[in-house]
Parts: structure tokens; C-alpha cells; sequence
DNA sequence: TATATTTTTTAGATTTGTCTAAAAATAAAT
DNA sequence: ATTTATTTTTAGACAAATCTAAAAAATATA
């Protein structure tokens, strides 16, 4: 079934409203549209008509089983293409949530399945939210700071914590990226601060400030 | 400023149409964009009170300057993403042009830009039409039949005139895609048959008519 | 030139998604 | 237990894009 971009989009929030209370309620749903309550109560009834939505009035809403798997399917979209402005078109992480929120209606299967093949099947955005599978499967992924990964050991970014422009500016500095390679030389106890190797420049040492801030796949 | 995505796809249409026509009449613009002349009409106006268009009643229609522009930079984004979808995801020609469809309706500059930069600045897409640049100059490409190309030369390929699963079929046998390099090795007469070396593959004979179907650049 | 045909436009209705203002239900406070 | 405040829903209107049926203009034909 083929839903609106409208749809889609409410379908999406309720689902990211879900995360924090198990009952999503108007008014909330309309702050994250940008959109008034009335509205919202409009397009709830249609949702519901279409099996999306579990909704008695006045009382809340839920998504059903068949608005889930349409809301993770909508969020791997989302993710992968955000992976692919930061990985493959050197978007920094800031910029590409708004794109990202337009590509992600860009529906046909074959696209995104190959745009996930393309990727490397990537299990984690560039903020850190896991990317689903195409069953809608939600991979539990173990990130690690920097700071916590053991000495000598080789690993993959696989997103930053902290979002801000001032850090951006330092790992451009380092030449970290998502999906850079990295190996931990050595940790200095005095003030926290690690020696690493980052691709094949030469090593260099950053904060534990920073370190704490790169997380690492581990498994 | 920026258009809804059918308002795009009109003035993407009338500019199509407008290369066989100086003048464009409501009943083929309606043909071609699925739509009822009654509908075109309503969406003239529009056009034409947003300065994108050139009409007058009953006389036919055609972008203005600043019509044309819009309608080049639409015409832009839809190529690249077509450029993309073969030479990145794998798609062959006749699956990509749907998806470019919605894709072309994402009109952040940057994104476009930086999808430009990555596929190297293309100049023809897998049809062989060619792509504006980012002022909207439309490149003249020099393509040439590998028929008609000296032997020894190295070259890369274009475009694939005839676009049927039949000659796909074919080159993908010979691992011959858009951006591959091959070289000329040596021409038969007999048949017009051609040695060609395709990337680091062992060489291998082409027929004289698969031969006049592949263009590559050519300076 | 008068008549018939085709093309284009208007008139009026419909669907989707939105809004404001007012009413109804629920929750909180006295 | 009332009163007050908040949340949610309804009623009615509106903009964008579409449609059908009918009118008007332009073309083609006799
Ligand atoms: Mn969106
Ligand atoms: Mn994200
Ligand atoms: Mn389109
Ligand atoms: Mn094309």
C-alpha cells in the first residue's frame, strides 16, 4: 500500500512519540507536525480507517502492528539516506536531517535496497540511531567511546555524540569521519588523552574529552 | 522560490515539450502529464501570474526566462539522479527514469551540488541526453560510436542508444556499463566485427551492430 | 462563406490537508 | 463536589489540484 507524504510524515512521528510514552496524545503530535490539534484529529481518523492507527477519542492513539512496520520502514529510509549525505556526499551531521526528511518519501523498494547494498548495509545514522533492516528488523548495536576501547585495538566510527559545529571542526582537523578506521595506540593517564592512528595519517592524540564523545562499533 | 512538486512537473514538461515546438498547446501538455486539458488550463494561470510563463488564451504557451531556468534546473537534478541510480546503485536505464521522477522534486541546492561533485561532474546521463550545469548551460558532447572509433584509442563509454533488455542483456554480459573504459583493440571487416578490451577484462569481439549502439566520449 | 470538427476555456463539484472558532470531554484545583 | 483550566473534537471555511460537462473560440471542411 502506497501512503501520502502527509501521511507518511504523521505516521513517522507517532512512531518517534511512541519511544518515550506508550500513548501518544493530540496535542504533542501537532508540536512535532508544526501543525494545529484540530488538524491532527483529522488526519487520526483517517489513519484509523486505514488500520494504521488503534484511536478512541479523546483517549489517546497507538500505531498498529501495520503502522509499525510502515513507521520503520519510513525511518530505515530516513537513515540510510542520511548515512549516505554524511558517508558518500560529505554532508556534516547538522545539515542533513532536513534532506534526509524529504528523501525519506522516496518509497520505491529496489532503491533502497540497493542504496542499502551500496552503503555496505550500515547499522548505524550518522547521530547514532540504529538503522532498520528490510524486514524491519532493529539491530541492538554496541557502540563504545573511544575512551572505553582497549589499547592496540583497531575499530570503525560510527557516530558522535555531540552534535556541535566546535567538534565537527576538530574531527575534520583529525580526519575522523563515520566509518573512518581507527587504532588506539596508547592512553595516557595523566590527563585522559589517547594516541590514535586515524586511517593512515599519522597518529595523533586527542582530549578524553573528545574520545568520549566517538563511538565505535564493538561487538 | 520555491514550487510544489506539480507545478515542477508542469514546467518540466512544457520545456520538453517546447524542443520540438516553439509553441506548446494545452491538449499535448495535458497527454503528456496524464492530466485533463481542463486541469492544464487552471495550472496556466498559475504559472503565468508567477512569471514562469508566456499566455495567451487560445493562442498556446511558453516559458519565460525565468521559466526556463527552473525548468533546466529541474531537467539538471533529474539526470544526476539517473546518473546516480546507474552508476552507483547498479539500475539499469529503463528502471531509473520513475525513480528520478520523485527524486528531482528534492531541490536543496547543496545536495545537488555535492551529488554532482561525487558522480565527478557528468556531463551525459544513461540516455545520452546532456546534463545542465550549474548555471544551467546545457554541455554540446562530442559522443561517437564505438563503431567509428580509431583503433588503439582508449575511451570511456556515455551513453547506450538502443535502450532495450535485449542489448542490456548483452553488454552486461560484456561488463560494459555507463563510465567504463574500453579500448579499441581491432576492427574486422569482414563482419565489422570489433576487439574490444573492456576495464581489466580479457578482450573480447563485439558485433558491428552492438558496436554503432555504444557512445563514448569523444573531445 | 457557412457548417462541422477540434481545441481550449469556464463553471461547478470533489478530494486532501489545512485553519479558526466554538463546543464537548477530561483533568486539575479549590 | 463545584468550579476552573486544559485537552480534544467538531463545525465550517479555505487553498491546491483535480475532474466532468457545457460553453466559447479557433480550425478545418464543404
Ligand atoms: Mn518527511
Ligand atoms: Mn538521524
Ligand atoms: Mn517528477
Ligand atoms: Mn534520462
Amino acid at each position: 500500500m502506497n501512503f501520502s507524504i502527509t501521511e507518511e510524515n504523521y505516521i513517522k512521528n507517532i512512531y518517534h512519540l511512541q519511544q518515550q510514552s506508550e500513548l501518544v496524545n493530540t496535542n504533542s503530535l501537532a508540536y512535532e507536525l508544526h501543525t494545529k490539534p484540530a488538524s491532527v484529529t483529522d488526519m487520526l481518523k483517517k489513519l484509523q480507517i486505514k488500520n494504521l492507527l488503534d484511536y478512541e477519542k479523546y483517549k489517546g492513539f497507538r500505531l498498529t502492528n501495520k503502522g509499525n512496520k510502515v513507521a520503520i520502514n519510513i525511518v530505515r529510509r530516513h537513515r540510510l539516506w542520511e548515512f549516505f549525505l554524511v558517508t558518500k556526499l560529505g554532508f556534516e551531521w547538522d545539515k542533513v536531517h532536513s534532506i534526509a526528511e524529504e528523501l525519506e518519501h522516496v518509497s520505491n523498494q529496489e532503491l533502497i535496497q540497493k542504496l542499502d547494498r551500496f552503503l555496505n548495509h550500515p547499522q548505524i545514522d550518522p547521530h547514532g540511531d540504529p538503522i532498520p533492516d528490510g524486514n524491519g528488523k532493529i539491530p541492538i548495536i554496541h557502540q563504545l567511546s573511544i575512551a572505553d576501547v582497549a589499547e592496540k585495538k583497531k575499530v570503525m566510527v560510527s557516530s558522535v555524540a555531540n552534535q556541535s559545529p566546535a567538534i565537527l571542526e576538530l574531527l575534520n582537523h583529525y580526519h575522523i569521519n563515520i566509518g573512518t578506521e581507527i587504532k588506539i595506540n596508547q592512553r595516557f593517564s595523566f590527563d585522559g588523552s589517547i594516541e590514535i592512528k586515524v586511517g593512515k595519517y599519522a597518529a595523533c592524540t586527542i582530549s578524553e574529552l573528545v574520545a568520549k564523545n566517538i563511538f565505535v562499533y564493538h561487538d
